[in-house]
DNA sequence: CCTAAAGCTTCTTGTTACAGGAAGGTAAAG
DNA sequence: CTTTACCTTCCTGTAACAAGAAGCTTTAGG
């Protein structure tokens, strides 16, 4: 099938399924007749696992190794596991950060009577030492 | 000063401090003499104050405003305020948004044995319809 | 006084993961 | 035969800088 069908399929966009086979992560079968890429059913089950590992917040590189590892039936467990446990610990670390971002900017903005006085604590905070 | 003195100073990046320059952020004096961009104190102020705009997540082009609203001492508390408010929201929807994607990756990972043996809920997860 | 090191300049390229659009070939339908 | 829909490649833009090359300038030391 052609890359519009493709990417109906894998609920991806034509730009990002051409992107996917101009860097190596699922290429296409090229028609040698009019260029056309040409999709098989096997292709469209890696686009969607792709999909979903994005999702998952795994970037492109993680989802090829996802992906070669996908592939090989004799591979352990392990080692998906610990690509796994990786992305959480690096999400936890990215949620304390914004937990802490928020609370700042909450206690700001709740310092700041925000009216049409010029007075504003927040603009202080930004401008001050600490 | 110059900029090494004036990167130190705010905390930033010479690469960062140029760059600021550059886009008309932070605009130095350039020395007609060799070219060298001589920062003054105000110019410092104005470095850290995006350096802790930027820490609280502020994009550059927040940073602009939120400048153009600290030089402005008859501004209206509200403005700031609302910006503040806006990027308070933006956070909580990517900490939402963090906090799922955490428990799923979560209870992917648990439910993986993590050994040699091949089978792998992660994957299959990846691989099936959901 | 000369030299080496440190500091400064501009310019180019790379990063991430695509989106948007131009210019042009192809295919299917009326 | 023409319109319309799809496809192609190639170029540029995004956010916020980092890295590095090539080449001045300034400063400290022997």
């Amino acid at each position: 099938m052609n890359i519009g069908q493709a990417a109906k399929m894998s609920g991806l966009t034509i730009k990002t399924v051409r992107y996917y086979d101009n860097i190596g992560l699922v290429m296409a079968y090229q028609d040698p007749e009019n260029q056309y890429r040409v999709y098989s059913k096997d292709d469209i089950a890696k686009l969607q696992f792709i999909g979903r590992a994005r999702r998952f917040g795994f970037s492109i590189q993680e989802c090829r190794e996802l992906l070669s590892l996908y592939q090989d039936k004799n591979r352990p467990s392990r080692e998906v596991k610990e690509l796994t446990l990786g992305k959480l610990s690096k999400i936890d670390n990215k949620l304390e950060e914004l937990r802490n971002l928020r609370n700042q900017l909450y206690y700001l903005s709740k310092s700041c009577s925000g009216d049409h006085r010029p007075d504003c604590p927040i603009l202080d905070a930004l401008a001050s030492e600490n």
